[in-house]
RNA sequence: GGCCCCAUCGUCUAACGGUUAGGACAACGGGUUUUCAAUCCGUUAAUCGGAGUUCGAUUCUCCGUGGGGUCACCA
Protein backbone atom coordinates (compact mmCIF):
# COMPACT_ATOMS: atom_id res chain seq x y z
CA UNK A 1 0.00 0.00 0.00
CA UNK A 2 1.17 3.06 -0.89
CA UNK A 3 1.06 5.89 1.44
CA UNK A 4 1.65 8.90 -1.07
CA UNK A 5 -0.65 9.39 -3.80
CA UNK A 6 0.36 10.66 -6.59
CA UNK A 7 -1.78 14.01 -7.69
CA UNK A 8 -4.24 13.31 -10.57
CA UNK A 9 -6.77 15.86 -11.81
CA UNK A 10 -8.91 15.71 -14.88
CA UNK A 11 -10.81 17.99 -17.25
CA UNK A 12 -13.95 16.45 -18.50
CA UNK A 13 -15.96 18.83 -20.63
CA UNK A 14 -19.08 17.35 -22.60
CA UNK A 15 -18.60 18.08 -26.02
CA UNK A 16 -21.58 20.29 -26.30
CA UNK A 17 -20.07 23.25 -28.32
CA UNK A 18 -17.17 25.64 -28.12
CA UNK A 19 -15.21 26.41 -24.77
CA UNK A 20 -16.05 29.16 -23.06
CA UNK A 21 -13.99 30.85 -20.07
CA UNK A 22 -15.63 29.40 -17.51
CA UNK A 23 -14.74 25.76 -18.92
CA UNK A 24 -11.00 27.33 -19.75
CA UNK A 25 -10.46 28.38 -16.04
CA UNK A 26 -11.79 25.07 -14.80
CA UNK A 27 -9.12 23.55 -17.09
CA UNK A 28 -6.29 25.66 -16.08
CA UNK A 29 -6.57 25.29 -11.91
CA UNK A 30 -6.79 21.54 -12.43
CA UNK A 31 -3.72 21.48 -14.78
CA UNK A 32 -1.39 23.62 -12.25
CA UNK A 33 -2.33 21.43 -9.26
CA UNK A 34 -1.69 18.14 -11.08
CA UNK A 35 1.79 20.33 -12.67
CA UNK A 36 2.93 21.51 -9.22
CA UNK A 37 2.63 18.52 -7.88
CA UNK A 38 4.42 16.74 -10.88
CA UNK A 39 1.21 14.67 -11.13
CA UNK A 40 -0.90 13.76 -13.57
CA UNK A 41 -2.99 15.28 -15.90
CA UNK A 42 -6.05 13.41 -17.70
CA UNK A 43 -8.43 14.71 -20.35
CA UNK A 44 -11.57 13.13 -21.24
CA UNK A 45 -14.55 13.60 -22.78
CA UNK A 46 -17.84 13.60 -21.36
CA UNK A 47 -20.05 12.84 -24.40
CA UNK A 48 -23.30 10.56 -22.53
CA UNK A 49 -26.22 12.76 -24.29
CA UNK A 50 -26.36 12.31 -27.88
CA UNK A 51 -28.59 15.38 -27.94
CA UNK A 52 -27.07 17.93 -27.21
CA UNK A 53 -23.30 16.48 -28.41
CA UNK A 54 -22.03 19.75 -31.74
CA UNK A 55 -19.56 17.58 -34.02
CA UNK A 56 -16.64 19.18 -33.57
CA UNK A 57 -16.35 19.96 -30.36
CA UNK A 58 -13.97 17.96 -29.34
CA UNK A 59 -11.41 19.49 -31.99
CA UNK A 60 -12.17 22.61 -30.79
CA UNK A 61 -11.75 21.79 -27.00
CA UNK A 62 -8.47 20.64 -28.12
CA UNK A 63 -7.31 23.25 -30.00
CA UNK A 64 -8.75 25.59 -27.19
CA UNK A 65 -6.43 23.64 -24.46
CA UNK A 66 -3.52 23.61 -27.13
CA UNK A 67 -3.47 27.26 -27.94
CA UNK A 68 -3.16 27.77 -24.14
CA UNK A 69 -0.76 25.43 -23.51
CA UNK A 70 -2.20 23.29 -21.28
CA UNK A 71 -1.24 19.43 -22.18
CA UNK A 72 -2.20 16.26 -20.55
CA UNK A 73 -0.32 13.03 -19.79
CA UNK A 74 -3.52 10.67 -20.33
CA UNK A 75 -6.69 11.19 -22.26
CA UNK A 76 -8.41 11.80 -25.73
CA UNK A 77 -6.05 11.99 -28.47
CA UNK A 78 -2.94 10.53 -25.68
CA UNK A 79 -4.59 7.37 -24.73
CA UNK A 80 -3.39 6.21 -20.98
CA UNK A 81 -3.79 2.80 -18.63
CA UNK A 82 -7.61 3.70 -18.65
CA UNK A 83 -8.04 3.26 -21.98
CA UNK A 84 -10.43 4.95 -23.31
CA UNK A 85 -10.67 8.61 -22.47
CA UNK A 86 -14.27 9.27 -24.34
CA UNK A 87 -17.65 7.96 -21.95
CA UNK A 88 -18.88 6.68 -24.90
CA UNK A 89 -16.48 4.13 -25.73
CA UNK A 90 -16.89 3.67 -21.88
CA UNK A 91 -20.07 1.68 -21.84
CA UNK A 92 -19.22 -1.32 -20.51
CA UNK A 93 -17.50 0.01 -17.46
CA UNK A 94 -20.80 1.40 -16.23
CA UNK A 95 -22.97 -1.17 -17.35
CA UNK A 96 -21.02 -3.48 -15.14
CA UNK A 97 -21.08 -1.39 -11.99
CA UNK A 98 -24.66 -0.51 -12.49
CA UNK A 99 -25.48 -4.55 -12.61
CA UNK A 100 -22.96 -4.80 -9.33
CA UNK A 101 -25.41 -2.41 -7.80
CA UNK A 102 -28.13 -3.80 -8.88
CA UNK A 103 -27.53 -7.08 -7.75
CA UNK A 104 -26.93 -5.83 -3.97
CA UNK A 105 -29.93 -4.20 -4.11
CA UNK A 106 -29.15 -0.49 -4.31
CA UNK A 107 -30.46 -0.30 -7.95
CA UNK A 108 -33.21 -0.81 -9.79
CA UNK A 109 -34.61 -0.74 -13.14
CA UNK A 110 -37.24 2.12 -13.37
CA UNK A 111 -40.61 0.72 -15.02
CA UNK A 112 -42.21 3.79 -15.92
CA UNK A 113 -42.30 5.70 -18.76
CA UNK A 114 -41.01 9.30 -18.88
CA UNK A 115 -44.63 10.68 -19.60
CA UNK A 116 -45.35 8.18 -16.46
CA UNK A 117 -42.69 9.97 -14.27
CA UNK A 118 -43.84 13.29 -15.39
CA UNK A 119 -48.08 12.57 -13.83
CA UNK A 120 -45.69 11.83 -10.79
CA UNK A 121 -44.25 15.02 -10.78
CA UNK A 122 -47.55 16.70 -11.89
CA UNK A 123 -48.93 14.95 -9.10
CA UNK A 124 -47.08 15.80 -6.57
CA UNK A 125 -47.25 19.67 -7.31
CA UNK A 126 -50.15 20.05 -7.46
CA UNK A 127 -50.02 18.74 -3.91
CA UNK A 128 -47.40 21.35 -2.50
CA UNK A 129 -44.68 19.56 -2.02
CA UNK A 130 -41.92 18.88 -3.63
CA UNK A 131 -41.26 16.05 -7.00
CA UNK A 132 -39.16 12.89 -5.45
CA UNK A 133 -39.13 9.69 -7.40
CA UNK A 134 -38.70 7.93 -4.26
CA UNK A 135 -41.96 8.78 -3.31
CA UNK A 136 -43.16 6.62 -6.20
CA UNK A 137 -40.40 3.88 -5.97
CA UNK A 138 -41.99 0.54 -7.24
CA UNK A 139 -42.55 -2.12 -5.51
CA UNK A 140 -41.03 -5.11 -7.06
CA UNK A 141 -39.36 -3.54 -9.90
CA UNK A 142 -38.39 -5.91 -12.77
CA UNK A 143 -34.90 -7.38 -13.65
CA UNK A 144 -32.95 -4.33 -15.64
CA UNK A 145 -32.45 -5.67 -19.35
CA UNK A 146 -31.50 -2.69 -20.21
CA UNK A 147 -33.89 -0.40 -21.66
CA UNK A 148 -35.04 1.06 -18.75
CA UNK A 149 -33.46 3.70 -16.65
CA UNK A 150 -31.64 2.41 -13.99
CA UNK A 151 -32.20 4.13 -10.60
CA UNK A 152 -29.97 4.52 -7.54
CA UNK A 153 -32.07 3.30 -4.24
CA UNK A 154 -31.56 5.84 -1.73
CA UNK A 155 -31.72 3.43 1.36
CA UNK A 156 -30.97 5.91 4.28
CA UNK A 157 -32.18 9.44 3.75
CA UNK A 158 -29.77 11.78 5.27
CA UNK A 159 -28.26 13.99 5.40
CA UNK A 160 -24.63 14.27 4.25
CA UNK A 161 -21.91 17.02 5.01
CA UNK A 162 -17.98 16.90 3.79
CA UNK A 163 -14.90 19.06 2.92
CA UNK A 164 -15.15 20.75 0.31
CA UNK A 165 -11.04 21.94 -0.70
CA UNK A 166 -12.38 25.58 -1.45
CA UNK A 167 -15.35 25.87 0.44
CA UNK A 168 -14.61 24.03 4.12
CA UNK A 169 -17.51 22.08 5.38
CA UNK A 170 -20.44 21.96 3.56
CA UNK A 171 -23.51 20.19 4.50
CA UNK A 172 -27.34 19.95 2.79
CA UNK A 173 -30.44 18.38 3.98
CA UNK A 174 -32.37 14.82 3.38
CA UNK A 175 -34.43 16.77 0.77
CA UNK A 176 -31.18 17.01 -1.69
CA UNK A 177 -31.29 12.80 -2.20
CA UNK A 178 -33.16 10.96 -4.05
CA UNK A 179 -33.19 8.00 -6.72
CA UNK A 180 -31.48 9.21 -9.02
CA UNK A 181 -30.67 7.66 -12.80
CA UNK A 182 -27.23 6.29 -13.43
CA UNK A 183 -27.99 4.72 -16.89
CA UNK A 184 -30.51 6.56 -18.94
CA UNK A 185 -32.49 4.13 -21.13
CA UNK A 186 -30.64 4.52 -24.41
CA UNK A 187 -28.29 2.90 -22.94
CA UNK A 188 -25.84 5.60 -21.95
CA UNK A 189 -24.96 6.93 -18.43
CA UNK A 190 -25.76 9.66 -16.74
CA UNK A 191 -22.87 12.45 -15.67
CA UNK A 192 -23.69 11.18 -11.86
CA UNK A 193 -22.67 7.55 -12.68
CA UNK A 194 -19.78 8.05 -15.22
CA UNK A 195 -17.77 10.45 -13.63
CA UNK A 196 -17.44 8.53 -10.55
CA UNK A 197 -16.91 5.73 -12.17
CA UNK A 198 -13.99 6.86 -14.46
CA UNK A 199 -12.59 9.21 -11.56
CA UNK A 200 -12.03 6.07 -9.66
CA UNK A 201 -10.45 3.98 -12.75
CA UNK A 202 -8.65 6.74 -13.58
CA UNK A 203 -7.54 6.78 -9.88
CA UNK A 204 -8.26 10.81 -10.08
CA UNK A 205 -7.42 12.58 -6.34
CA UNK A 206 -8.87 15.97 -7.10
CA UNK A 207 -12.31 17.42 -8.85
CA UNK A 208 -11.95 20.23 -9.28
CA UNK A 209 -15.39 21.82 -10.86
CA UNK A 210 -17.82 24.75 -11.37
CA UNK A 211 -19.98 25.77 -8.31
CA UNK A 212 -23.99 24.66 -10.22
CA UNK A 213 -22.35 20.92 -8.86
CA UNK A 214 -22.25 21.66 -5.07
CA UNK A 215 -25.90 21.29 -4.56
CA UNK A 216 -25.64 17.26 -6.50
CA UNK A 217 -22.90 16.44 -4.39
CA UNK A 218 -24.96 14.32 -1.78
CA UNK A 219 -25.98 12.41 -5.04
CA UNK A 220 -22.26 11.45 -5.85
CA UNK A 221 -21.97 11.04 -1.50
CA UNK A 222 -24.84 8.36 -1.80
CA UNK A 223 -23.49 6.93 -4.85
CA UNK A 224 -19.77 6.70 -3.65
CA UNK A 225 -21.71 5.00 -0.58
CA UNK A 226 -23.33 2.44 -2.25
CA UNK A 227 -20.49 1.50 -4.43
CA UNK A 228 -17.98 1.09 -1.05
CA UNK A 229 -15.45 3.85 -2.49
CA UNK A 230 -13.55 6.63 -0.56
CA UNK A 231 -14.55 9.68 -2.91
CA UNK A 232 -11.68 11.78 -3.50
CA UNK A 233 -10.80 15.51 -2.44
CA UNK A 234 -13.32 17.84 -3.90
CA UNK A 235 -12.42 21.29 -4.45
CA UNK A 236 -15.59 23.65 -6.04
CA UNK A 237 -14.63 26.92 -8.13
CA UNK A 238 -16.28 30.37 -7.90
CA UNK A 239 -18.37 31.02 -10.75
CA UNK A 240 -17.70 33.70 -12.75
CA UNK A 241 -19.96 36.20 -13.48
CA UNK A 242 -21.27 38.26 -16.26
CA UNK A 243 -19.55 41.86 -16.69
CA UNK A 244 -23.20 43.67 -15.89
CA UNK A 245 -22.65 42.43 -12.73
CA UNK A 246 -24.60 39.76 -11.12
CA UNK A 247 -25.53 36.58 -13.43
CA UNK A 248 -23.64 33.79 -13.94
CA UNK A 249 -21.49 33.91 -16.98
CA UNK A 250 -22.82 31.05 -19.14
CA UNK A 251 -22.94 30.81 -23.12
CA UNK A 252 -26.78 31.97 -22.96
CA UNK A 253 -25.36 35.30 -21.42
CA UNK A 254 -22.50 35.85 -24.22
CA UNK A 255 -19.91 34.13 -23.27
CA UNK A 256 -17.58 33.31 -25.93
CA UNK A 257 -15.66 31.06 -27.52
CA UNK A 258 -12.48 31.31 -26.11
CA UNK A 259 -10.67 30.55 -29.90
CA UNK A 260 -12.44 33.80 -30.30
CA UNK A 261 -10.06 35.88 -28.35
CA UNK A 262 -7.12 34.14 -30.01
CA UNK A 263 -8.70 35.49 -33.32
CA UNK A 264 -9.12 38.60 -31.95
CA UNK A 265 -5.47 38.96 -30.87
CA UNK A 266 -4.94 38.27 -27.13
CA UNK A 267 -2.52 36.51 -26.40
CA UNK A 268 -2.83 32.72 -24.77
CA UNK A 269 -0.38 34.36 -21.76
CA UNK A 270 -2.77 36.96 -21.53
CA UNK A 271 -5.87 34.89 -20.76
CA UNK A 272 -4.54 32.89 -18.76
CA UNK A 273 -3.13 35.59 -16.89
CA UNK A 274 -6.74 37.19 -17.04
CA UNK A 275 -8.50 33.71 -16.08
CA UNK A 276 -6.92 32.47 -13.38
CA UNK A 277 -6.88 35.84 -11.02
CA UNK A 278 -10.75 35.14 -11.18
CA UNK A 279 -10.81 33.83 -8.04
CA UNK A 280 -7.78 33.05 -7.32
CA UNK A 281 -3.86 35.25 -6.61
CA UNK A 282 -1.29 34.52 -5.16
CA UNK A 283 -1.41 36.92 -2.18
CA UNK A 284 0.45 39.56 -2.67
CA UNK A 285 0.78 42.39 -5.35
CA UNK A 286 1.15 40.37 -8.27
CA UNK A 287 -0.66 41.73 -11.28
CA UNK A 288 1.68 39.99 -14.29
CA UNK A 289 2.25 36.08 -13.88
CA UNK A 290 3.12 33.89 -16.38
CA UNK A 291 2.40 30.26 -17.09
CA UNK A 292 4.67 28.58 -15.16
CA UNK A 293 4.93 30.90 -12.50
CA UNK A 294 1.20 30.55 -11.91
CA UNK A 295 1.87 26.35 -11.55
CA UNK A 296 4.66 27.34 -8.79
CA UNK A 297 2.05 29.51 -6.60
CA UNK A 298 -1.16 28.14 -7.48
CA UNK A 299 -2.80 27.03 -4.07
CA UNK A 300 -6.13 25.64 -3.62
CA UNK A 301 -7.29 26.99 -0.60
CA UNK A 302 -6.38 30.58 -1.48
CA UNK A 303 -9.07 30.24 -3.90
CA UNK A 304 -12.05 32.66 -3.70
CA UNK A 305 -15.43 31.49 -2.79
CA UNK A 306 -17.81 34.25 -3.94
CA UNK A 307 -17.54 34.55 -7.78
CA UNK A 308 -16.41 36.67 -9.87
CA UNK A 309 -16.78 39.24 -12.45
CA UNK A 310 -15.46 39.16 -16.18
CA UNK A 311 -13.56 42.73 -16.55
CA UNK A 312 -12.94 43.72 -20.08
CA UNK A 313 -11.17 46.78 -19.52
CA UNK A 314 -8.21 44.29 -17.32
CA UNK A 315 -7.80 41.88 -19.89
CA UNK A 316 -7.21 44.12 -22.28
CA UNK A 317 -4.48 45.86 -19.69
CA UNK A 318 -3.10 42.70 -19.30
CA UNK A 319 -2.75 41.74 -22.96
CA UNK A 320 -0.82 44.89 -23.10
CA UNK A 321 1.35 44.17 -20.98
CA UNK A 322 2.07 40.30 -22.45
CA UNK A 323 2.21 42.22 -25.83
CA UNK A 324 5.33 44.54 -24.02
CA UNK A 325 6.78 41.74 -22.65
CA UNK A 326 7.16 39.84 -25.86
CA UNK A 327 10.74 39.50 -28.10
CA UNK A 328 11.17 41.74 -30.72
CA UNK A 329 10.73 38.63 -33.19
CA UNK A 330 7.29 37.83 -31.30
CA UNK A 331 6.19 41.28 -31.59
CA UNK A 332 6.56 41.40 -35.28
CA UNK A 333 4.95 37.90 -35.95
CA UNK A 334 2.16 39.22 -33.80
CA UNK A 335 1.63 42.23 -35.90
CA UNK A 336 2.12 40.36 -39.12
CA UNK A 337 -0.82 38.16 -37.65
CA UNK A 338 -2.95 41.15 -38.25
CA UNK A 339 -2.06 43.60 -40.96
CA UNK A 340 -2.98 43.06 -44.89
CA UNK A 341 -0.86 41.24 -46.76
CA UNK A 342 -0.87 43.67 -48.87
CA UNK A 343 0.46 46.30 -46.57
CA UNK A 344 3.07 43.87 -45.03
CA UNK A 345 4.64 43.29 -48.49
CA UNK A 346 4.80 46.68 -49.73
CA UNK A 347 6.64 47.97 -46.21
CA UNK A 348 8.92 45.09 -47.01
CA UNK A 349 10.40 43.29 -43.74
CA UNK A 350 12.70 46.41 -42.93
CA UNK A 351 10.50 48.61 -42.74
CA UNK A 352 7.95 45.96 -41.19
CA UNK A 353 10.27 45.63 -38.43
CA UNK A 354 11.19 49.19 -37.98
CA UNK A 355 7.26 50.03 -37.77
CA UNK A 356 6.32 46.98 -34.95
CA UNK A 357 7.70 48.91 -31.90
CA UNK A 358 4.95 51.82 -32.69
CA UNK A 359 2.41 49.40 -33.39
CA UNK A 360 2.82 47.79 -30.60
CA UNK A 361 3.03 50.71 -28.01
CA UNK A 362 -0.40 51.44 -29.52
CA UNK A 363 -2.78 48.73 -28.95
CA UNK A 364 -3.81 46.06 -26.77
CA UNK A 365 -5.15 43.69 -28.64
CA UNK A 366 -4.04 42.52 -32.11
CA UNK A 367 -7.69 43.27 -33.55
CA UNK A 368 -6.72 47.38 -32.99
CA UNK A 369 -3.95 46.59 -35.73
CA UNK A 370 -7.15 45.98 -38.44
CA UNK A 371 -8.91 49.32 -36.89
CA UNK A 372 -5.85 51.28 -37.34
CA UNK A 373 -4.96 49.85 -40.59
CA UNK A 374 -8.93 50.93 -41.72
CA UNK A 375 -8.83 54.14 -40.39
CA UNK A 376 -6.32 54.79 -42.96
CA UNK A 377 -3.23 55.45 -39.74
CA UNK A 378 -1.09 53.52 -41.33
CA UNK A 379 -0.93 54.63 -45.22
CA UNK A 380 1.45 57.06 -45.03
CA UNK A 381 4.35 54.54 -44.39
CA UNK A 382 3.75 53.22 -47.69
CA UNK A 383 2.68 56.31 -49.57
CA UNK A 384 3.44 59.76 -49.94
CA UNK A 385 0.70 61.25 -48.14
CA UNK A 386 -0.82 64.50 -49.97
CA UNK A 387 0.02 67.68 -48.24
CA UNK A 388 -2.39 70.79 -46.98
CA UNK A 389 -0.18 74.18 -47.16
CA UNK A 390 -2.43 75.69 -44.63
CA UNK A 391 -1.62 72.24 -42.08
CA UNK A 392 1.95 72.28 -43.35
CA UNK A 393 2.73 75.97 -42.22
CA UNK A 394 2.14 75.02 -38.31
CA UNK A 395 -1.27 75.07 -38.60
CA UNK A 396 -1.13 78.74 -40.48
CA UNK A 397 0.53 80.06 -37.66
CA UNK A 398 3.71 79.93 -39.96
CA UNK A 399 4.47 81.91 -43.05
CA UNK A 400 5.74 79.62 -45.81
CA UNK A 401 8.79 81.61 -46.05
CA UNK A 402 9.78 80.66 -42.93
CA UNK A 403 8.37 77.02 -42.54
CA UNK A 404 10.53 76.51 -46.09
CA UNK A 405 13.38 77.96 -44.32
CA UNK A 406 13.46 75.09 -41.28
CA UNK A 407 12.15 72.39 -43.87
CA UNK A 408 15.71 72.72 -45.96
CA UNK A 409 17.95 72.99 -43.07
CA UNK A 410 15.95 69.88 -41.78
CA UNK A 411 16.60 67.97 -45.13
CA UNK A 412 20.43 69.26 -44.46
CA UNK A 413 20.57 67.63 -41.78
CA UNK A 414 19.02 64.43 -42.71
CA UNK A 415 21.17 64.34 -45.92
CA UNK A 416 24.10 64.98 -44.01
CA UNK A 417 23.37 62.21 -41.99
CA UNK A 418 25.30 58.59 -43.07
CA UNK A 419 22.30 56.16 -42.42
CA UNK A 420 19.22 56.26 -39.50
CA UNK A 421 20.99 53.94 -36.96
CA UNK A 422 17.81 54.47 -34.60
CA UNK A 423 15.36 56.44 -33.38
CA UNK A 424 17.56 58.26 -30.88
CA UNK A 425 20.13 58.96 -33.39
CA UNK A 426 17.81 60.57 -35.90
CA UNK A 427 15.86 62.39 -32.27
CA UNK A 428 19.63 63.98 -31.55
CA UNK A 429 20.33 65.44 -34.66
CA UNK A 430 17.29 66.54 -35.26
CA UNK A 431 16.63 67.93 -31.74
CA UNK A 432 19.72 69.95 -31.64
CA UNK A 433 18.21 72.03 -34.15
CA UNK A 434 14.65 71.96 -33.14
CA UNK A 435 15.95 73.19 -29.47
CA UNK A 436 17.72 76.54 -30.95
CA UNK A 437 14.28 77.74 -31.04
CA UNK A 438 11.63 79.11 -28.02
CA UNK A 439 9.09 76.67 -30.16
CA UNK A 440 10.16 74.15 -31.23
CA UNK A 441 6.78 73.19 -32.73
CA UNK A 442 7.62 75.53 -35.45
CA UNK A 443 10.20 73.17 -36.54
CA UNK A 444 8.65 69.80 -35.74
CA UNK A 445 4.94 70.55 -36.52
CA UNK A 446 6.09 71.41 -40.09
CA UNK A 447 8.14 67.91 -40.16
CA UNK A 448 5.99 65.93 -38.78
CA UNK A 449 3.21 66.83 -41.06
CA UNK A 450 5.40 66.74 -43.99
CA UNK A 451 6.10 62.87 -43.08
CA UNK A 452 3.21 61.84 -42.44
CA UNK A 453 0.27 64.47 -43.57
CA UNK A 454 -1.93 63.72 -40.35
CA UNK A 455 -2.77 65.62 -38.10
CA UNK A 456 -2.08 63.19 -35.16
CA UNK A 457 0.52 60.53 -35.75
CA UNK A 458 3.61 59.19 -34.00
CA UNK A 459 6.67 61.29 -33.22
CA UNK A 460 8.87 62.82 -36.23
CA UNK A 461 11.55 60.65 -35.47
CA UNK A 462 9.90 57.59 -35.12
CA UNK A 463 8.45 58.03 -38.35
CA UNK A 464 11.74 59.06 -39.74
CA UNK A 465 13.43 56.58 -38.62
CA UNK A 466 10.48 53.76 -39.77
CA UNK A 467 10.49 55.45 -43.29
CA UNK A 468 14.83 55.31 -43.60
CA UNK A 469 16.61 57.92 -45.34
CA UNK A 470 15.43 58.27 -48.96
CA UNK A 471 12.39 58.40 -47.80
CA UNK A 472 12.91 61.30 -45.41
CA UNK A 473 14.55 63.02 -47.46
CA UNK A 474 11.93 62.23 -50.36
CA UNK A 475 9.48 63.68 -48.46
CA UNK A 476 11.11 66.79 -47.13
CA UNK A 477 11.49 68.12 -50.12
CA UNK A 478 8.15 66.91 -51.61
CA UNK A 479 6.85 69.79 -48.30
CA UNK A 480 9.27 72.26 -49.85
CA UNK A 481 8.38 71.67 -53.61
CA UNK A 482 4.71 72.18 -52.45
CA UNK A 483 4.89 75.16 -50.97
CA UNK A 484 6.92 77.37 -53.34
CA UNK A 485 4.10 76.24 -55.87
C1' G B 1 -41.11 27.78 -3.31
C1' G B 2 -37.50 23.70 -0.90
C1' C B 3 -32.33 22.93 -0.40
C1' C B 4 -27.48 24.99 -0.96
C1' C B 5 -23.59 28.68 -1.82
C1' C B 6 -21.80 33.66 -1.60
C1' A B 7 -21.21 39.02 0.33
C1' U B 8 -14.43 44.49 1.09
C1' C B 9 -13.83 50.67 -3.59
C1' G B 10 -17.79 50.77 -10.09
C1' U B 11 -14.69 45.93 -11.22
C1' C B 12 -10.76 41.92 -9.82
C1' U B 13 -8.94 41.51 -5.04
C1' A B 14 -5.25 41.90 -0.07
C1' A B 15 -5.50 42.17 5.17
C1' C B 16 -2.57 34.95 12.07
C1' G B 17 -9.14 39.03 15.79
C1' G B 18 -5.40 44.69 16.60
C1' U B 19 -3.53 48.10 9.44
C1' U B 20 -4.30 55.44 8.47
C1' A B 21 -8.61 48.72 5.32
C1' G B 22 -3.38 47.73 0.83
C1' G B 23 -2.77 46.78 -4.62
C1' A B 24 -4.57 46.55 -9.72
C1' C B 25 -8.20 47.88 -13.76
C1' A B 26 -11.50 51.82 -14.81
C1' A B 27 -12.65 57.05 -13.92
C1' C B 28 -10.75 61.86 -12.89
C1' G B 29 -6.54 65.48 -12.35
C1' G B 30 -1.55 66.69 -13.41
C1' G B 31 3.88 66.03 -15.30
C1' U B 32 6.47 64.87 -19.87
C1' U B 33 5.50 66.06 -25.12
C1' U B 34 5.03 69.33 -31.86
C1' U B 35 0.02 66.18 -32.21
C1' C B 36 -2.17 61.34 -30.96
C1' A B 37 -0.56 57.29 -28.30
C1' A B 38 2.82 55.50 -24.69
C1' U B 39 4.88 56.64 -20.00
C1' C B 40 5.27 58.83 -14.96
C1' C B 41 2.86 61.10 -10.59
C1' G B 42 -1.50 62.03 -7.90
C1' U B 43 -7.00 62.10 -6.48
C1' U B 44 -11.84 60.16 -5.69
C1' A B 45 -13.72 55.44 -3.99
C1' A B 46 -15.28 49.79 -0.06
C1' U B 47 -15.91 46.17 4.72
C1' C B 48 -24.69 44.96 2.93
C1' G B 49 -27.89 45.86 7.72
C1' G B 50 -28.80 44.41 12.88
C1' A B 51 -27.65 41.82 17.20
C1' G B 52 -24.01 38.79 19.87
C1' U B 53 -18.83 36.80 21.43
C1' U B 54 -14.36 39.76 22.60
C1' C B 55 -10.39 44.64 25.75
C1' G B 56 -10.86 44.86 20.31
C1' A B 57 -14.43 42.52 14.84
C1' U B 58 -13.60 43.04 7.49
C1' U B 59 -12.27 38.56 10.08
C1' C B 60 -16.02 34.30 14.71
C1' U B 61 -21.73 33.21 15.78
C1' C B 62 -26.93 34.20 14.85
C1' C B 63 -30.91 36.84 12.32
C1' G B 64 -32.21 39.75 8.26
C1' U B 65 -31.29 41.66 3.27
C1' G B 66 -29.27 41.07 -1.44
C1' G B 67 -27.10 38.11 -5.31
C1' G B 68 -26.15 33.34 -7.32
C1' G B 69 -26.80 28.01 -7.98
C1' U B 70 -29.85 23.73 -8.01
C1' C B 71 -34.26 20.96 -7.84
C1' A B 72 -33.73 16.42 -15.78
C1' C B 73 -33.53 9.76 -18.94
C1' C B 74 -27.98 17.81 -19.12
C1' A B 75 -23.50 17.93 -17.64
Amino acid sequence: MSTTHKVVTRFAPSPTGYMHIGGVRTALFAWALARQNKGTFILRIEDTDKEREVPGSIDQIIESLAWLGITWDEGVGVGGPAGEYLQSKRLDHYIKYGKKLEAKGLAYADPYTAEEVDAFRKKSETEGRPFLYRDYRPQNPPTWDGTQPLRLKITTIKSYSWHDAIRGDLSAGPEALDDFILIKSDGYPTYNLAHIIDDLEMNVTHILRADEFISSVPKFLALYEALGITPPIMATLPPIMAPDGKKKLGKRDGAKDILGYRDDGYLPSAMLNFLVFIGWNPGDETEIITADEFIERFDLTKVQRSGGGFNEDKLNWINKEHLKRLSTQEQFDFVLRFISPAFATSCGTDKMSRLTPTIIERISVGKEIRDMEEKGELAFIVLQPPLDQAILNWNGKQDAAITTKYLSKLLTIVTNLPTFESVEQVKNEIMQFADSFAQRGAVLHPLRYALTGLAQSPDPFTVAYILGKDETVKRISFAIDSLSL
